[in-house]
DNA sequence: ATGAAAGCGCTAACAG
DNA sequence: CTGTTAGCGCTTTCAT
């Protein structure tokens, strides 16, 4: 059942029943009638390739991301494709894996479906790296319009939108070193963009209170809640009394430690995690944790990907305030 | 750049193009060379509609799950997505959200995407409901092969991967109550065909056990660990001595319950979740769950999958085994 | 082993 | 307002 079918049993030309299908104001309301209930009838659908072809596009948005199976991502790239649908695109995924080998292999081959604009999720593809690293990136650009999610770099075609991640984690700890804390242990699990950001800000937030970075207090460990207490633990005179992480999981996995320990929590030590995830609400006492808006942040960047497709034009860099919510883990 | 450039460069015709890069035997090594040689100097790739459109074909699998933020449906799509990629398929994803409205809207658009097959993800596509609710199911079999994640139905086209829900609940009931459990709470959030089954096990264990099957003890909630908890509070009079969820949320959530109320865990009611996630190792003390096994289900399905599209037969139903991870909230 | 040419189903420019 | 027709880029007979 193709367009020439619909067009004989309509008795019209294969060119009224395009335009029906795609609703130009140029065909009589009677016609687009006949037409409409002879597709109805006949159960048709266009053939997407034959569109693809002619309009060299298939509405569609690719997202990429490390691993669909981290809560985070996962929660952004569900509020993504329901955003994407809204518009009437389809969203194709790559699971890029963290490396960096594998990263660039996804967007090429993610580029190859000509897609009409690509996303990125989580800050691992503005990385650590220098120019070189972000050469794909640029290069995808030229290719289709990029999209970061909680990511930035510098570069034309590529549209950054993030989480004050900085902010908010200066902020966490000037209230923590405000509290009296002293010695303040950062748990990170990566060298991404965001927790760079992260841990800059909780050098910046230590020395503007006179406070000194200690290298044996910066952590960085795999997220898994038993590996950080086990790491944790590991540690001959380790001594802190508070704990900021760039993720919920590293939080839990203090708290288990400080559990295991004997540590009153929050009297003789302060937690705070980072992604208000469900774990935060799950450990006993229940963590204080930072919202980092990730709907906000995909919200944001949906619309503004569909701004631009409609051919508008937007701005490179936009971002978003977190928040602290407090709970059990910290008394301040 | 079209295979025409490429031809011309090559000096040779499309059709040989064509032929090179879909590595077809006829075709002299030293002309593969040549062609080879320009198209990697040209940077070429074939474009994917034009070839869908005369194979009709994308090399594409649909995924549809009613919700990717769920942790089990995420690390589900997440196992598939790399199982198709490593076998040269791209994935679509659609969430449909959890309406049976919208769950055949989902499977009806991505149907027109030609996807080469269709997966389902989570039980919630072979619900609750009689012939009618799974026409739209079968009628996708005539489009694509149907795969189910953890779902049933009898229908030709449509291709089933399960756990053994009915039989782990089974048994972990019977354990429950040759420990001296006797009131065993159900907690439950759907009425999935898995959920159905868990069901199924728990009463088949109590009644083979000579306990009555008492409904205040099958207790339908919301999947979030503090309205599981505030529900269970606010039921006057409700007393047990275990819990057996059908998620790892909802054993957190009568966990939470335990603690306000009191109550000592396992000494004085032992819990048991399901899907083995997170949230089981991050609460205090860790709970005991089910593993699913969901990447032994998704590589089945994945495999299966991969057999069919390959021109192989293949089982309708195939069934995987699960495992109780016993942690301290149980003392059996 | 290679080439010429006929589609695949649709869109859009052009003509009426 | 409607029809005719030329592509879009690739695969695949059918010749040679």
């Amino acid at each position: 059942m193709n367009i020439y079918d619909i067009a004989r049993l309509a008795d019209v030309s294969i060119a009224t029943v395009s335009r029906v299908v795609n609703d130009s104001p140029k065909v009589s309301e009677k016609t687009k009638q006949k037409v409409r209930a002879v597709m109805e009838e006949q159960n048709y659908t266009p053939n997407v390739f034959a569109r693809g072809l002619g309009l060299n596009s298939m509405k569609t948005v690719g997202i990429v991301c490390p691993d669909v199976s981290d809560a985070y991502m996962a929660e952004a790239v569900a509020y993504l494709e329901k955003s994407f649908r809204n518009y009437g695109y389809d969203c194709i995924l790559y699971c890029s894996g963290y490396e960096y080998e594998s990263k660039v292999k996804s967007v090429q081959m993610i580029l190859r479906k000509k897609i009409d604009a690509l996303v990125l999720v989580g800050s691992h593809y503005a990385g650590d790296g220098g120019e070189e690293d972000i050469r794909y990136l640029s290069e995808a650009a030229e290719k289709a319009p990029v999209f970061l999610i909680n990511g930035y770099i510098r570069c034309p075609g590529v549209y950054c939108v993030l989480s004050e991640n900085y902010q908010i984690m200066y902020d966490t700890v000037c209230a923590l070193t405000e509290a009296g804390r002293q010695r303040i242990l950062f748990l990170y699990d990566s060298h991404s963009y965001s927790a760079t950001q992260k841990l800059s800000g909780y050098e910046d937030a230590l020395r503007d209170n006179g406070l000194p970075v200690v290298e044996e207090l910066k952590i960085f460990t795999e997220n898994k809640i038993a590996t950080v207490r086990e790491n944790l633990l590991s540690k001959e005179g380790l001594s802190f009394d508070a704990v900021v992480a760039t993720d919920d999981g590293l939080a839990v996995g203090a708290l288990k430690y400080a559990n295991k320990k004997q540590l009153r929590v929050p009297e003789d030590v302060n937690i705070v995690g980072f992604n208000n995830s469900e774990l935060a609400v799950c450990c006993e006492p229940e963590l204080t944790s930072v919202d980092s808006r990730s709907d906000a942040l995909c919200k944001t960047a949906a619309d503004s990907l569909m701004q631009l497709l409609e051919g508008k034009s937007i701005r490179h860099k936009r971002s978003i305030r977190c928040h602290l919510i407090k709970r059990g883990t910290t008394n301040f």
